[in-house]
DNA sequence: AAAGTCGGCAAACGGTTGTTTACTGAATGA
DNA sequence: TCATTCAGTAAACAACCGTTTGCCGACTTT
Protein backbone atom coordinates (compact mmCIF):
# COMPACT_ATOMS: atom_id res chain seq x y z
CA UNK A 1 0.00 0.00 0.00
CA UNK A 2 1.37 2.78 -1.33
CA UNK A 3 0.75 6.52 -3.37
CA UNK A 4 -2.52 7.30 -1.46
CA UNK A 5 -2.38 10.43 0.06
CA UNK A 6 -3.47 10.77 4.28
CA UNK A 7 -2.44 7.40 4.92
CA UNK A 8 0.06 9.19 6.90
CA UNK A 9 -2.57 11.43 8.41
CA UNK A 10 -4.98 8.53 9.45
CA UNK A 11 -1.82 7.06 11.55
CA UNK A 12 -1.13 10.12 13.01
CA UNK A 13 -4.50 10.67 14.21
CA UNK A 14 -5.06 7.11 15.34
CA UNK A 15 -2.13 7.35 18.08
CA UNK A 16 -3.60 10.76 19.13
CA UNK A 17 -6.63 9.07 19.61
CA UNK A 18 -5.35 5.94 21.34
CA UNK A 19 -2.84 9.03 23.76
CA UNK A 20 -6.55 10.51 24.08
CA UNK A 21 -8.39 7.28 25.06
CA UNK A 22 -5.45 6.38 27.23
CA UNK A 23 -5.60 9.38 29.56
CA UNK A 24 -9.04 9.32 29.78
CA UNK A 25 -9.13 5.65 31.15
CA UNK A 26 -6.40 6.47 33.50
CA UNK A 27 -8.36 9.82 34.62
CA UNK A 28 -11.21 7.96 35.78
CA UNK A 29 -9.44 6.53 38.41
CA UNK A 30 -6.23 9.49 39.24
CA UNK A 31 -6.00 13.14 39.05
CA UNK A 32 -4.84 14.68 36.11
CA UNK A 33 -1.63 15.71 38.52
CA UNK A 34 -1.50 12.12 38.86
CA UNK A 35 -0.75 10.32 36.12
CA UNK A 36 2.80 11.22 33.78
CA UNK A 37 3.10 11.11 30.50
CA UNK A 38 5.27 8.21 30.55
CA UNK A 39 2.56 6.34 31.82
CA UNK A 40 -0.09 7.66 29.23
CA UNK A 41 2.48 6.39 26.40
CA UNK A 42 2.61 2.96 28.06
CA UNK A 43 -1.05 2.60 27.77
CA UNK A 44 -1.80 3.91 24.57
CA UNK A 45 1.42 1.50 23.10
CA UNK A 46 3.63 3.84 22.04
CA UNK A 47 6.97 5.14 23.07
CA UNK A 48 7.34 8.27 25.62
CA UNK A 49 9.21 10.28 23.10
CA UNK A 50 6.06 9.86 20.54
CA UNK A 51 3.89 11.78 22.51
CA UNK A 52 5.74 14.56 21.91
CA UNK A 53 5.18 14.67 18.19
CA UNK A 54 0.81 15.32 19.68
CA UNK A 55 1.00 17.51 22.38
CA UNK A 56 3.01 19.75 24.25
CA UNK A 57 2.15 19.04 27.63
CA UNK A 58 -0.67 16.75 29.45
CA UNK A 59 -2.24 19.73 30.26
CA UNK A 60 -2.83 20.34 26.56
CA UNK A 61 -4.06 17.04 25.89
CA UNK A 62 -6.27 17.77 29.04
CA UNK A 63 -7.82 20.75 27.10
CA UNK A 64 -8.52 18.68 24.25
CA UNK A 65 -10.57 16.21 26.69
CA UNK A 66 -12.41 19.13 28.22
CA UNK A 67 -13.80 19.48 24.97
CA UNK A 68 -14.87 16.45 23.80
CA UNK A 69 -16.44 15.72 27.21
CA UNK A 70 -18.60 18.66 27.08
CA UNK A 71 -19.55 18.32 23.36
CA UNK A 72 -21.40 14.92 24.56
CA UNK A 73 -22.87 16.89 27.35
CA UNK A 74 -24.15 19.53 24.98
CA UNK A 75 -26.20 17.15 23.26
CA UNK A 76 -27.63 16.21 26.22
CA UNK A 77 -29.03 19.81 26.82
CA UNK A 78 -30.14 20.15 23.65
CA UNK A 79 -32.57 17.54 24.11
CA UNK A 80 -33.68 18.23 27.39
CA UNK A 81 -34.49 22.01 26.44
CA UNK A 82 -36.34 21.09 22.98
CA UNK A 83 -39.02 19.46 25.38
CA UNK A 84 -41.58 22.12 26.74
CA UNK A 85 -41.82 23.93 29.51
CA UNK A 86 -41.15 23.07 33.31
CA UNK A 87 -43.80 20.33 33.52
CA UNK A 88 -43.83 17.72 35.70
CA UNK A 89 -43.02 15.44 33.05
CA UNK A 90 -39.90 17.14 31.78
CA UNK A 91 -38.02 16.78 35.17
CA UNK A 92 -38.63 13.05 35.32
CA UNK A 93 -37.24 13.09 31.94
CA UNK A 94 -34.09 15.12 32.18
CA UNK A 95 -32.94 13.29 35.39
CA UNK A 96 -33.29 10.29 33.34
CA UNK A 97 -31.69 11.63 30.82
CA UNK A 98 -28.76 13.01 33.01
CA UNK A 99 -29.08 9.18 34.55
CA UNK A 100 -28.50 7.94 30.74
CA UNK A 101 -25.50 10.19 30.13
CA UNK A 102 -23.52 9.27 33.55
CA UNK A 103 -23.70 5.45 32.37
CA UNK A 104 -22.85 6.13 28.86
CA UNK A 105 -19.76 8.37 29.09
CA UNK A 106 -18.86 7.55 32.83
CA UNK A 107 -15.33 8.53 32.49
CA UNK A 108 -16.14 11.92 30.73
CA UNK A 109 -18.17 12.87 33.68
CA UNK A 110 -15.74 11.95 36.17
CA UNK A 111 -12.62 14.07 34.70
CA UNK A 112 -14.84 16.80 34.47
CA UNK A 113 -16.26 17.01 38.01
CA UNK A 114 -12.78 15.99 39.05
CA UNK A 115 -10.64 18.34 37.18
CA UNK A 116 -13.25 21.22 37.68
CA UNK A 117 -11.65 22.43 40.61
CA UNK A 118 -8.70 20.21 40.20
CA UNK A 119 -5.04 21.75 40.51
CA UNK A 120 -4.09 22.58 36.70
CA UNK A 121 -5.12 26.18 35.91
CA UNK A 122 -5.59 25.84 32.21
CA UNK A 123 -7.39 22.93 32.45
CA UNK A 124 -10.10 24.40 34.97
CA UNK A 125 -10.28 27.93 32.88
CA UNK A 126 -11.44 25.57 29.96
CA UNK A 127 -13.80 23.57 31.79
CA UNK A 128 -15.41 26.78 33.48
CA UNK A 129 -15.29 28.73 29.89
CA UNK A 130 -17.52 25.55 28.29
CA UNK A 131 -19.41 25.80 31.40
CA UNK A 132 -20.18 29.51 30.64
CA UNK A 133 -21.32 28.75 27.19
CA UNK A 134 -23.54 26.31 28.75
CA UNK A 135 -25.30 28.65 30.62
CA UNK A 136 -25.47 30.56 28.07
CA UNK A 137 -27.67 28.02 25.86
CA UNK A 138 -29.36 27.00 28.79
CA UNK A 139 -30.31 30.50 29.50
CA UNK A 140 -31.34 30.86 25.90
CA UNK A 141 -33.51 28.09 25.86
CA UNK A 142 -35.42 28.93 29.18
CA UNK A 143 -36.19 32.48 27.60
CA UNK A 144 -37.96 31.02 24.57
CA UNK A 145 -40.29 29.52 27.29
CA UNK A 146 -43.69 30.82 27.68
CA UNK A 147 -42.63 30.55 31.80
CA UNK A 148 -40.22 33.12 31.44
CA UNK A 149 -42.40 36.24 30.15
CA UNK A 150 -41.52 39.39 31.83
CA UNK A 151 -38.23 38.01 33.05
CA UNK A 152 -35.81 40.34 33.46
CA UNK A 153 -32.41 38.98 31.23
CA UNK A 154 -30.47 38.95 34.49
CA UNK A 155 -32.88 36.81 35.91
CA UNK A 156 -33.23 34.20 32.94
CA UNK A 157 -29.34 34.05 33.32
CA UNK A 158 -28.83 33.34 37.14
CA UNK A 159 -32.18 30.36 36.68
CA UNK A 160 -29.95 29.00 34.13
CA UNK A 161 -26.84 28.86 36.31
CA UNK A 162 -28.81 27.20 39.05
CA UNK A 163 -29.99 24.45 36.49
CA UNK A 164 -26.88 24.12 35.40
CA UNK A 165 -24.82 23.67 38.76
CA UNK A 166 -27.44 21.44 39.72
CA UNK A 167 -27.04 19.11 36.73
CA UNK A 168 -23.74 19.04 37.53
CA UNK A 169 -24.28 18.14 41.36
CA UNK A 170 -26.33 15.03 40.52
CA UNK A 171 -23.97 13.98 37.55
CA UNK A 172 -21.54 14.17 40.45
CA UNK A 173 -23.85 12.14 42.45
CA UNK A 174 -24.91 9.98 39.96
CA UNK A 175 -21.18 9.01 39.61
CA UNK A 176 -20.48 8.15 43.42
CA UNK A 177 -23.50 6.29 43.87
CA UNK A 178 -23.62 2.51 42.70
CA UNK A 179 -26.11 1.18 40.75
CA UNK A 180 -28.29 0.84 44.56
CA UNK A 181 -28.24 4.36 45.32
CA UNK A 182 -29.81 5.24 41.97
CA UNK A 183 -33.08 5.78 42.63
CA UNK A 184 -32.49 7.31 45.66
CA UNK A 185 -30.43 10.59 43.52
CA UNK A 186 -32.99 10.52 41.00
CA UNK A 187 -35.76 11.13 43.38
CA UNK A 188 -34.30 13.70 45.43
CA UNK A 189 -32.90 15.67 41.97
CA UNK A 190 -36.50 15.49 41.11
CA UNK A 191 -37.92 16.66 44.10
CA UNK A 192 -35.10 19.69 44.02
CA UNK A 193 -36.12 20.47 40.53
CA UNK A 194 -39.60 20.49 41.21
CA UNK A 195 -39.19 22.80 44.08
CA UNK A 196 -36.68 25.29 41.88
CA UNK A 197 -39.80 25.28 39.55
CA UNK A 198 -42.16 26.21 42.10
CA UNK A 199 -40.35 29.35 42.79
CA UNK A 200 -39.66 29.87 38.72
CA UNK A 201 -43.43 29.81 38.54
CA UNK A 202 -44.22 31.94 41.16
CA UNK A 203 -41.04 34.67 40.54
CA UNK A 204 -42.99 37.15 39.79
CA UNK A 205 -45.77 37.37 42.15
CA UNK A 206 -43.66 38.73 44.96
CA UNK A 207 -40.77 41.04 45.65
CA UNK B 1 15.07 21.94 81.03
CA UNK B 2 13.80 18.54 82.19
CA UNK B 3 11.50 16.23 84.42
CA UNK B 4 8.08 18.34 83.13
CA UNK B 5 6.29 15.82 81.76
CA UNK B 6 4.59 16.75 78.82
CA UNK B 7 7.56 18.61 76.52
CA UNK B 8 8.08 15.28 74.27
CA UNK B 9 4.18 15.14 73.62
CA UNK B 10 4.26 19.36 73.29
CA UNK B 11 7.03 18.78 70.66
CA UNK B 12 5.73 16.09 68.73
CA UNK B 13 2.18 18.07 68.24
CA UNK B 14 4.31 20.88 67.01
CA UNK B 15 5.95 18.90 64.59
CA UNK B 16 3.01 17.37 63.09
CA UNK B 17 1.21 20.61 63.13
CA UNK B 18 3.94 21.79 60.98
CA UNK B 19 3.26 19.02 58.34
CA UNK B 20 -0.42 19.50 58.23
CA UNK B 21 0.02 23.59 58.01
CA UNK B 22 2.69 22.85 55.07
CA UNK B 23 0.84 20.57 53.30
CA UNK B 24 -2.16 22.56 53.33
CA UNK B 25 -0.07 25.63 51.85
CA UNK B 26 0.96 23.32 49.11
CA UNK B 27 -2.80 22.05 48.33
CA UNK B 28 -3.65 25.51 47.72
CA UNK B 29 -1.85 25.36 44.51
CA UNK B 30 -1.79 21.56 43.73
CA UNK B 31 -3.78 18.15 44.07
CA UNK B 32 -3.20 15.37 47.22
CA UNK B 33 -2.08 13.38 44.30
CA UNK B 34 0.47 15.84 43.02
CA UNK B 35 1.84 16.33 46.64
CA UNK B 36 4.83 13.81 48.02
CA UNK B 37 5.95 13.06 51.23
CA UNK B 38 9.20 14.92 50.45
CA UNK B 39 7.81 18.12 49.46
CA UNK B 40 5.72 18.49 52.19
CA UNK B 41 8.57 17.53 54.70
CA UNK B 42 10.92 19.88 53.04
CA UNK B 43 8.37 22.49 53.65
CA UNK B 44 7.40 21.96 57.20
CA UNK B 45 11.30 21.68 58.38
CA UNK B 46 11.49 17.88 59.03
CA UNK B 47 13.46 14.98 57.28
CA UNK B 48 11.48 12.42 55.08
CA UNK B 49 11.61 10.03 57.56
CA UNK B 50 9.97 12.37 60.34
CA UNK B 51 6.76 12.19 58.20
CA UNK B 52 6.41 8.29 59.48
CA UNK B 53 6.37 9.17 62.88
CA UNK B 54 3.37 10.74 62.52
CA UNK B 55 1.32 9.79 59.65
CA UNK B 56 1.41 6.14 57.48
CA UNK B 57 -0.24 7.82 54.32
CA UNK B 58 -0.34 11.56 52.81
CA UNK B 59 -3.70 10.48 52.49
CA UNK B 60 -4.09 10.00 56.42
CA UNK B 61 -3.07 13.44 56.84
CA UNK B 62 -5.32 14.67 54.25
CA UNK B 63 -8.34 12.97 56.20
CA UNK B 64 -7.34 14.76 59.56
CA UNK B 65 -7.50 17.73 57.16
CA UNK B 66 -10.65 17.49 55.81
CA UNK B 67 -11.93 17.07 59.76
CA UNK B 68 -10.08 20.51 60.30
CA UNK B 69 -11.63 22.36 57.24
CA UNK B 70 -15.18 20.94 57.92
CA UNK B 71 -14.72 21.92 61.87
CA UNK B 72 -14.54 25.73 60.87
CA UNK B 73 -17.37 25.66 58.22
CA UNK B 74 -19.61 23.99 61.21
CA UNK B 75 -18.89 27.48 62.83
CA UNK B 76 -19.86 29.00 59.68
CA UNK B 77 -23.11 27.27 59.78
CA UNK B 78 -24.73 27.41 62.80
CA UNK B 79 -24.21 30.81 62.75
CA UNK B 80 -26.89 30.92 60.08
CA UNK B 81 -29.32 29.18 61.06
CA UNK B 82 -29.50 30.76 64.77
CA UNK B 83 -30.96 33.55 62.89
CA UNK B 84 -34.66 33.68 61.43
CA UNK B 85 -36.51 31.49 58.81
CA UNK B 86 -35.68 32.43 55.33
CA UNK B 87 -36.57 36.40 55.48
CA UNK B 88 -34.78 38.82 53.25
CA UNK B 89 -32.30 39.97 55.15
CA UNK B 90 -31.05 36.29 56.55
CA UNK B 91 -30.44 35.57 53.09
CA UNK B 92 -28.09 38.36 52.53
CA UNK B 93 -26.39 37.61 55.63
CA UNK B 94 -25.81 34.19 54.34
CA UNK B 95 -24.15 35.23 51.34
CA UNK B 96 -22.17 37.24 53.24
CA UNK B 97 -20.79 34.61 55.96
CA UNK B 98 -20.21 32.63 52.91
CA UNK B 99 -17.74 35.19 51.38
CA UNK B 100 -16.15 35.88 54.62
CA UNK B 101 -15.54 32.36 55.41
CA UNK B 102 -13.40 31.65 52.09
CA UNK B 103 -11.55 34.71 52.49
CA UNK B 104 -10.09 33.73 55.85
CA UNK B 105 -10.49 29.77 54.95
CA UNK B 106 -9.36 30.48 51.42
CA UNK B 107 -6.77 27.20 52.24
CA UNK B 108 -9.45 24.66 52.96
CA UNK B 109 -12.32 25.79 50.91
CA UNK B 110 -9.69 25.52 48.27
CA UNK B 111 -8.81 22.10 49.56
CA UNK B 112 -12.69 20.51 49.95
CA UNK B 113 -13.42 21.87 46.79
CA UNK B 114 -10.41 19.93 44.84
CA UNK B 115 -10.59 16.80 46.62
CA UNK B 116 -14.22 16.47 47.47
CA UNK B 117 -14.17 14.70 43.70
CA UNK B 118 -10.73 13.84 43.91
CA UNK B 119 -8.00 11.13 42.95
CA UNK B 120 -8.12 10.00 46.48
CA UNK B 121 -11.05 7.55 47.73
CA UNK B 122 -10.31 7.82 51.40
CA UNK B 123 -10.35 11.35 50.66
CA UNK B 124 -13.23 11.72 49.33
CA UNK B 125 -15.49 9.16 51.65
CA UNK B 126 -14.28 11.45 54.67
CA UNK B 127 -15.43 14.51 52.61
CA UNK B 128 -18.60 13.35 51.53
CA UNK B 129 -19.21 11.88 55.53
CA UNK B 130 -18.52 15.03 56.98
CA UNK B 131 -21.06 17.09 54.60
CA UNK B 132 -23.59 14.15 55.11
CA UNK B 133 -23.13 15.56 58.68
CA UNK B 134 -23.60 18.57 57.48
CA UNK B 135 -26.80 18.61 55.53
CA UNK B 136 -28.32 16.55 58.36
CA UNK B 137 -26.99 19.93 61.09
CA UNK B 138 -29.13 22.04 58.25
CA UNK B 139 -32.05 20.10 57.86
CA UNK B 140 -32.36 19.61 61.92
CA UNK B 141 -32.14 23.35 61.42
CA UNK B 142 -34.70 23.81 58.85
CA UNK B 143 -36.93 21.59 60.09
CA UNK B 144 -37.49 23.93 63.65
CA UNK B 145 -38.50 26.87 61.49
CA UNK B 146 -42.00 27.96 61.11
CA UNK B 147 -41.63 27.85 57.55
CA UNK B 148 -41.34 23.77 57.14
CA UNK B 149 -44.39 23.24 59.37
CA UNK B 150 -46.46 20.11 57.51
CA UNK B 151 -43.34 19.19 55.52
CA UNK B 152 -42.74 15.45 55.35
CA UNK B 153 -39.17 15.04 56.66
CA UNK B 154 -38.11 13.58 53.41
CA UNK B 155 -38.73 17.38 52.02
CA UNK B 156 -36.99 18.66 54.66
CA UNK B 157 -34.04 16.74 53.94
CA UNK B 158 -33.52 17.19 50.04
CA UNK B 159 -33.95 20.87 50.70
CA UNK B 160 -31.30 20.86 52.91
CA UNK B 161 -29.12 18.98 50.46
CA UNK B 162 -30.25 21.47 47.79
CA UNK B 163 -29.09 24.53 50.20
CA UNK B 164 -25.87 22.55 51.09
CA UNK B 165 -25.22 21.69 47.28
CA UNK B 166 -25.57 25.38 46.82
CA UNK B 167 -23.12 26.70 49.48
CA UNK B 168 -20.59 24.98 48.38
CA UNK B 169 -20.58 25.80 44.84
CA UNK B 170 -21.02 29.43 46.12
CA UNK B 171 -17.73 28.65 48.04
CA UNK B 172 -15.71 27.63 45.29
CA UNK B 173 -17.50 30.35 42.75
CA UNK B 174 -15.74 32.96 45.41
CA UNK B 175 -12.18 31.34 45.10
CA UNK B 176 -12.51 31.25 41.58
CA UNK B 177 -12.80 34.75 41.44
CA UNK B 178 -10.69 37.46 42.21
CA UNK B 179 -12.11 40.59 44.50
CA UNK B 180 -13.43 42.44 41.39
CA UNK B 181 -16.21 39.61 40.47
CA UNK B 182 -16.85 38.80 44.24
CA UNK B 183 -20.06 40.90 44.12
CA UNK B 184 -21.45 39.87 40.68
CA UNK B 185 -21.06 35.67 42.40
CA UNK B 186 -23.19 37.26 45.48
CA UNK B 187 -25.51 38.63 43.52
CA UNK B 188 -26.28 35.82 41.48
CA UNK B 189 -26.20 33.53 44.67
CA UNK B 190 -28.82 35.77 46.46
CA UNK B 191 -31.20 36.38 44.01
CA UNK B 192 -30.81 32.10 43.71
CA UNK B 193 -31.61 31.56 47.26
CA UNK B 194 -34.49 33.83 46.95
CA UNK B 195 -36.08 31.86 44.17
CA UNK B 196 -35.32 28.85 46.24
CA UNK B 197 -37.29 30.58 49.37
CA UNK B 198 -39.56 31.62 46.86
CA UNK B 199 -40.68 27.65 46.08
CA UNK B 200 -40.13 26.79 49.56
CA UNK B 201 -43.41 29.25 50.64
CA UNK B 202 -45.27 27.55 47.62
CA UNK B 203 -44.04 24.21 48.06
CA UNK B 204 -47.13 22.89 50.17
CA UNK B 205 -49.97 24.79 47.63
CA UNK B 206 -49.07 22.40 45.23
CA UNK B 207 -48.75 18.94 43.84
C1' DA C 1 12.74 6.36 -9.25
C1' DA C 2 14.86 9.83 -6.31
C1' DA C 3 14.35 13.25 -2.71
C1' DG C 4 11.97 14.89 1.18
C1' DT C 5 8.92 14.62 5.07
C1' DC C 6 7.91 13.11 9.52
C1' DG C 7 5.75 9.77 13.11
C1' DG C 8 7.75 6.65 16.08
C1' DC C 9 11.67 4.62 18.62
C1' DA C 10 15.70 3.46 21.72
C1' DA C 11 18.75 5.46 24.71
C1' DA C 12 20.48 8.53 27.67
C1' DC C 13 20.14 12.92 30.69
C1' DG C 14 19.67 14.59 35.47
C1' DG C 15 16.38 14.70 38.51
C1' DT C 16 12.74 13.20 41.46
C1' DT C 17 10.19 9.98 44.36
C1' DG C 18 8.50 6.69 48.67
C1' DT C 19 10.24 3.98 52.09
C1' DT C 20 13.59 1.47 55.14
C1' DT C 21 17.67 1.22 57.78
C1' DA C 22 20.55 2.07 61.72
C1' DC C 23 21.71 5.86 64.43
C1' DT C 24 21.66 9.86 67.94
C1' DG C 25 20.39 12.51 71.71
C1' DA C 26 17.05 14.69 74.51
C1' DA C 27 12.93 13.88 77.38
C1' DT C 28 11.33 10.52 80.58
C1' DG C 29 10.35 7.10 84.64
C1' DA C 30 12.43 4.17 88.16
C1' DT D 1 21.58 8.58 88.55
C1' DC D 2 20.88 5.29 85.21
C1' DA D 3 18.14 2.73 81.86
C1' DT D 4 14.54 3.37 78.66
C1' DT D 5 11.76 5.49 75.29
C1' DC D 6 11.20 7.64 70.95
C1' DA D 7 10.97 11.99 67.68
C1' DG D 8 14.01 13.15 64.34
C1' DT D 9 18.08 12.16 61.20
C1' DA D 10 21.30 10.90 57.41
C1' DA D 11 22.08 7.70 54.02
C1' DA D 12 21.00 4.35 50.90
C1' DC D 13 17.58 1.74 48.01
C1' DA D 14 15.45 0.80 43.65
C1' DA D 15 12.10 2.75 40.91
C1' DC D 16 10.33 6.21 38.59
C1' DC D 17 9.83 10.72 36.13
C1' DG D 18 9.84 14.48 31.89
C1' DT D 19 12.36 15.68 28.16
C1' DT D 20 15.97 15.68 24.38
C1' DT D 21 18.79 13.50 21.08
C1' DG D 22 19.78 11.08 16.84
C1' DC D 23 18.17 7.80 13.98
C1' DC D 24 15.24 4.71 11.13
C1' DG D 25 11.86 3.56 7.81
C1' DA D 26 7.44 4.08 5.91
C1' DC D 27 4.71 7.48 3.58
C1' DT D 28 4.55 11.45 0.17
C1' DT D 29 5.78 14.54 -3.24
C1' DT D 30 8.36 15.65 -7.35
Amino acid sequence: MSHTPGVRQAQKQQSRRALLDAALGLLEHQNLSGVGVREVTREAGLSPAGFYRHFRDLSELAVVLVEESLASLHGMIRRVLAEQDGSEEIIDRSVELIADHVREHRAHVRFLARERHGGVRPVREAIAAEFGRFADEVAAGLAAQPASEGWPEADVRMLAELYVEHMVATAAAFLEAGPAGEERIARTARTQLRLITTGRRHWLDEG
